[in-house]
DNA sequence: TATAATGTTAATATTTGGTTAATGCATTAT
DNA sequence: ATAATGCATTAACCAAATATTAACATTATA
C-alpha cells in the first residue's frame, strides 16, 4: 500500500476518539503520531518531519487555529485538515485564514477522512513535482518566471524581482480573483504576523503595483482588513 | 432522475463491451461519450466538460494510467474510475498513484458500479460546496459574496460591505424568515452586548435596509425587544 | 401618556492601508 | 579593507475605510 511512510501528526484532546482515530489510519498503513493538546502537538511537530497534520480545533489552552499558525511559521507547506465540531460559517474562514487545507465536521465517515488525505497528501506530491516545471505564470499582459524571478511585459526587457516580491506576486497569482488572506501571506512569506510584517507586506504591495501598473487591466484591489484580491479585468488568464 | 445532467466519458477500446456498458449507463440516464482508446478519449475529454471518466486500463497505445495522467494534468478535480481485468497490487497502486478515486475489476456488477459511480460524484460535488457555498448566500434578488464581502444585486456592480456590515447581513440570512436575536448578534458580532454596542447595531440595521432597498421584496423587521428578521415575500429563496 | 426601544443621520474616533524615504544589514565588487 | 549594491525592515505621514457615539425623531407597549 502507498500510504506507508507517510507519516501524520494527529492531534486531539478527546484521548478516546484520538486512539480510534489513530488505530483507523495506522490500519490504513499511515504512521500516525498522537498528541493530546496543542502543545503537545507543536513540541512533537518540531522533533521530527510529517506529511500531513490533522488538528482538532476545540482543545483547551491552545486551539488548532493557533497551533497551525505556530506550524506555518516552522513550515509553509505541510498539508493541514482541521477537525470540528462546529459548523458555524465564521470558523471556516479563520481556518482558511490559517491555511486550512480541507475542513472536516465531526462526527464524519472515516471513508471521507480518509479521501481526503489521500487527495491532499497525492496534490502535495504532485505540486512538488509540478513545482520543478510549474513556475511560469501569465497574468494580463505579464509573464512571470518564479524560478528566475522574472516579471517580463509583453517584449519588453524583464523586471527582477527580490524573493519576496517574487514569493507575494506568486501567492496572489495562485488566488487570482479570490482572496488572498493578509494572515495567509505573513505567515507562509514572512513567517510571522505582527504590525512591522505587516507594514513590510504593504510596502510590498506597493511595489507590485508599480511594476503591473503598465497593465491597465491588472489591478491588486484590497479587502479592508482581510487582505488582497488580485483581480485582471478582460479576463482570459489562459 | 438526478442523474440527468452527469456526463460521463467512457474510454474502452472492447467496442462490444463498451457498447453494452454505455447503454447501461444512458439506460440509468446518465449522458455518456464512448471513445474506443486513449488517444481519441483525450481528444474527447479536452473537447468538453465531464463529471466522470471512467478507463479501461488495458488499451492499445494509451493505456489507461497514462491517459489519467494527462487528464490529470488538465483537470485535477474530475473523478475516475479504472477498469481492470488485472488484480496486481502494483497495478492498483499505479491507479491511485496516476489519481484514482476507485477501481472496479471486470467483470464486475453493474450495480456496484453504478452505486460507485453515484458516490463519487456526490462526494466531489458536496466536497465543492464545502468549499465554495460556506461564502455564497442568494437573498431575493440579491447575491452575497460573504468572503469577498459583495453584495450583488442583479446583474449591477457589487457593493463593497464593511466587516460589520458582511457579518450582520450574513447572521440574517442564516435566520431567514426567523428572529435573529439581538443578544446572539452582539455577543457574536460586537463581542459585547451594552447599550452601546445596541446602538451601534441598529446604526448597522440602518445600513443595510438601505442596501437592500432595490428589492422590495426583501425587508429587515424588528420585533420589539427582541430582534430583528429579515423576510422575503415572495420567497423562492432558492 | 410615560417609558423604553428603535430609526436615522451626522459628527467624531479609531483602525487600517498607501506611499515614500530613511535605516540597517548582508553580500559583492573594487 | 572599503565602497557599492541589493534587499528587507522601519519610520513617518497622509488618506481611506470602518466603527462608535451623539443627537434627535419616531414607534411600540404597558
Amino acid at each position: 500500500m502507498e500510504n506507508v511512510n507517510k507519516k501524520i501528526l494527529l492531534v486531539e484532546d478527546d484521548l478516546n476518539f484520538g486512539a480510534v482515530l489513530k488505530d483507523y489510519l495506522m490500519l490504513n498503513d499511515f504512521e500516525v503520531v498522537l498528541a493530546k493538546n496543542g502543545m503537545e502537538g507543536f513540541e512533537k511537530f518540531k522533533k521530527d518531519n510529517y506529511d500531513l497534520c490533522i488538528l482538532d480545533v476545540m482543545m483547551p489552552y491552545k486551539d488548532g487555529y493557533t497551533l497551525a499558525k505556530e506550524i506555518r511559521e516552522k513550515n509553509s507547506e505541510v498539508p493541514i485538515i482541521f477537525l470540528t465540531a462546529k459548523t458555524m460559517k465564521e470558523d471556516v474562514m479563520k481556518g482558511y485564514k490559517a491555511g486550512a487545507d480541507d475542513y472536516l465536521n465531526k462526527p464524519f465517515d472515516s471513508e471521507v477522512l480518509l479521501m481526503k488525505i489521500k487527495a491532499i497528501i497525492q496534490r502535495k506530491s504532485s505540486e512538488v513535482k509540478t513545482d520543478q516545471v510549474q513556475f511560469e505564470f501569465n497574468i494580463g499582459k505579464f509573464h512571470l518566471n518564479s524560478k528566475l524571478r522574472f516579471l517580463t511585459f509583453q517584449n519588453e526587457e524583464p523586471i527582477k524581482l527580490s524573493p519576496k516580491e517574487n514569493e507575494l506576486l506568486k501567492m496572489l497569482i495562485l488566488h487570482e480573483n479570490d482572496l488572498m488572506p493578509r494572515e495567509l501571506a505573513l505567515t507562509k512569506i514572512w513567517r510571522d504576523d505582527n504590525y512591522f510584517t505587516s507594514r513590510s507586506m504593504d510596502v510590498y504591495i506597493a511595489k507590485l503595483r508599480k511594476y503591473l501598473k503598465p497593465d491597465e487591466d491588472v489591478e491588486i484591489l484590497n479587502i479592508h482588513g482581510e487582505g488582497f484580491r488580485l483581480v485582471v479585468k478582460s479576463s482570459t488568464t489562459a
